[in-house]
DNA sequence: GCTTGGCACTCAACGTTCTTGAGTGCCAAG
DNA sequence: CTTGGCACTCAAGAACGTTGAGTGCCAAGC
C-alpha cells in the first residue's frame, strides 16, 4: 500500500515541517531531501499520503502538513529515538546527582526536563503504594492537636493535622506511636489498612478513640486521599510555539490537576515510552499538543510517570531521547537513595 | 496644580480604560460620567494632564491611556479599596476553613487569589524565621543515610537527608535527638544557632562527628537555605490579559524563583497593602504588570507575602480588595492551627 | 507502468490606495 | 474659564491588483 517511498517521503514531510514550521511543498522536498525522484514524482505520492489521510494541505495551492495520524505513522514506524549528546547525559547526571531531598530531585527533573526539550515538563510525585513504611511519628502541636508524620523508604514525608480530645496525655501517645512504629516498620503501603486494623486491639480500651481517630487519617493519607501531586515547568515554552488553539485553553486545561493526573496516568505501556498525539489525547483542549510520557521509578519496577507536552509539531525523536534518559537517571537516583 | 476636576477626569480615564481596555476620548467621557462640563472643556483638561505626564496618547488622533505615573496618583489618592462582597467573603471562608494541612492552605490561598482576581496570583510559603521549633525528628532511612525532619509550630515540615558513616550506632542518633528536642523545643528558628552550639559538648565524645554533620545539616536547613518556597497559580489568566510585551517574557520570569522572590521581597510596608505599578517593578520583563501585595501571618506579624500580578490595567480597587481579603483570612487560618 | 517536464490554474499573502470616523488642537464668542 | 465650531490627523478597514509557491493533469519518455 506504501512503499518505501512514500514512507521516505512522509518521513521527509514531517522532519520539514517540524523544523520549518511551514506546510512543505514538493519543489522544497526535492531540492532538501535527495529522494532520487523529480518533483513531479513526489506530488504524485504526496496525493495518495493525502488520500490515505497521513498528511493533508491547509489550503489549495499550499504545502502539505502532516495529520496526527502521519505523526503516528512516522512515531511507530519511520523514526527512531535520538539518544542525548554525550555532554547532555553529563549535564543531567552532574544537575540530578546535587539533589538532597525528594523534593528537590522532583524539582530539578522538572526544571531539566524542560530545558532539554524546550517544552512543558510535567512529573508525578513517586507514587505511595508502590513503598514501604519507614517511620510514623506523632507529634503534639498544641493543646487539641497533633501532627502525623509518615516517612517512606523513597524518601517522601506525608503530614497531616489531626484535632483530638485535650484530655488525651502524653503517654498515650507516645504509646501509640511505638505500636504504630512496631507494626508499620517496613510494611508495603499496600498492606497497611491490614496490619493496622489489628492495632486498636492491643491498647488498653482508654486510649482506643484517640487510636482509632489517628488510625482513620493515617488510612486516608496513605490509601485513599491518593491525590498524587503533579508538578509542571517550562509553561514559557509554550508561548513561543504557537498553537492553533488558543493558548489560554491549554494553560487552563495544565492547571487542573485532574488533566494532568489523566494525561499521564492513561498512557498504556507503564514502564516504555508512550507518545500521545493530538486527539488522542483525553482533554479537548490539548487536540492540537502530543504528550511524551515515561514512568519512572527505583529499580524496575515504575513507581510514577513523567513526560513533556508540546505542539503535535514536535521533534518527537529528540523529545523521545531526552524523556528515556531523564527517566532513567531519575530511577538511578532514587535507587541510590 | 491639578484641581479636582482634573483629578475626576483622570479616575474617570483610568476607570473606563480599565473597564473597556481602549484609549478614551473627550467625548466618550462627557457622555459617561456627568462630569457637568462638556468635551472641548475636558480636551483642555487633558492636555494638561498629558503635559504632567499622567496619561498619554498612543498616536495623534487617538484617546487617551493613563500612564504608570497616572495609575500610581489613581491608587494613591483617586481609589478607595473595594470590600469584597458577603458572598465572595463566605466563598473564602469556607474553601479555606476546609484546608487540612499547611501545603493544603498555601495550595487553596494561591488558587483562590487566582481565581477571585482573574490573575497570576504569587503565595510565598511562611517563611521559616519567625517560627518556632516544635519537634525535631532523625530518621535512619539505610545503613548509611539519616532523614532530619524539623516540624514549626507553624505546621511546616523540613526534610533532609544526612549521609553519615556505617558505624553511627542507632544509640548515638537516639541520644542526639533526644539532646536535640531538649535544647530546641519551642526555640524561636533565629535563636537556634546559638543554641545548637552548646550541643556537641554534652555528648560523649565518640557521638560528637555524628552531632558535627547534623548540626552543619540543621543549620543549614533553617538559615542558610533560607530558600524559600514561591506558588503560583492563575497563568492562564495572562493569556487573557493581552500584554504588549510577549507574554512569553512574563512568563518566563515567573517562573524563576528568583524574580519571584524580589518581586514578594522588596516590597515596601511588610504588614499592608503594596503595589508597584509597571516600571517600578524589579525586573524588565514586567515593565507592562503591576503586582498587588500584601504580609500575611498568625496573628498580627507577617510571616510571609502573597499577591497578585496582571496588566497595569488593571482593576485595582477591585484587585487590592481581594487580595487584602485572603491575606487576613488565611492570616486567621494559620494562627488558629 | 512508472517517471518526468510542461502548463494552466488556484489562492493566501502582501502591497497599494481610498474611505471613514473618532479624536484632537485651536480659536473666537459667550 | 467654558463652549461650540472647524480644520486637521491618522489608525483601521475595505477594495483591488499583483505575486509566487504550489497543485493537478497530461502527454511524452524510459
Amino acid at each position: 500500500m506504501l512503499d518505501d517511498r512514500k514512507l521516505a517521503v512522509l518521513r521527509a514531510i514531517v522532519e520539514d515541517y517540524v523544523s520549518t514550521n511551514e506546510p512543505v511543498g514538493s519543489k522544497a522536498l526535492a531540492d532538501r531531501h535527495n529522494l532520487g525522484v523529480s518533483p513531479a514524482t513526489i506530488r504524485n505520492d504526496m496525493a495518495l499520503l493525502e488520500e490515505q489521510g497521513y498528511i493533508a494541505q491547509p489550503h489549495t495551492s499550499a504545502g502539505r502538513v502532516p495529520t496526527d495520524k502521519g505523526y503516528r505513522l512516522f512515531v511507530d514506524r519511520l523514526s527512531t529515538i535520538k539518544p542525548l549528546s554525550a555532554a547532555e547525559r553529563r549535564a543531567i547526571e552532574t544537575f540530578l546527582a546535587n539533589a538532597y531531598d525528594l523534593d528537590d530531585v522532583v524539582t530539578r527533573t522538572v526544571r531539566l526536563l524542560a530545558q532539554l526539550t524546550r517544552q512543558v515538563a510535567v512529573v508525578q510525585y513517586p507514587s505511595l503504594t508502590r513503598s514501604a513504611v519507614r517511620h510514623v511519628e506523632l507529634v503534639p502541636i498544641g493543646p487539641e492537636r497533633l501532627l502525623l508524620v509518615i516517612i517512606t523508604n523513597t524518601g517522601r514525608v506525608e503530614q497531616r493535622t489531626i484535632e483530638i480530645p485535650e484530655s488525651v496525655t502524653e503517654e498515650s501517645i507516645a504509646h501509640l506511636r511505638a505500636l504504630l512504629n512496631a507494626h508499620l516498620d517496613g510494611c508495603w503501603l499496600n498492606d497497611v489498612p491490614g496490619v493496622v486494623a489489628e492495632v486498636p486491639d492491643r491498647l488498653p480500651p482508654d486510649d482506643r478513640p484517640l487510636a482509632a481517630t489517628v488510625l482513620s487519617v493515617l488510612l486516608e493519607t496513605l490509601v485513599e486521599k491518593h491525590e498524587e501531586k503533579i508538578v509542571i515547568a517550562g509553561a514559557a515554552n509554550l508561548a513561543r510555539a504557537d498553537l492553533s488553539q488558543s493558548l489560554r485553553e491549554v494553560l487552563e486545561a495544565l492547571e487542573e490537576q485532574v488533566v494532568l493526573m489523566r494525561l499521564l496516568g492513561e498512557m498504556g505501556d507503564p514502564a516504555g515510552l508512550t507518545v500521545r498525539i493530538g486527539t488522542e489525547n483525553p482533554h479537548e483542549s490539548l487536540f492540537t499538543t502530543s504528550v511524551v510520557a515515561s514512568g519512572y521509578g527505583a529499580g524496575d519496577q515504575a513507581v510514577a510517570r513523567l513526560g513533556v507536552l508540546g505542539p503535535t509539531r514536535m521533534d518527537y525523536p529528540g523529545t523521545m531521547g531526552a524523556v528515556r534518559a531523564v527517566a532513567r537517571y531519575v530511577g538511578q537516583i532514587l535507587a541510590g537513595s
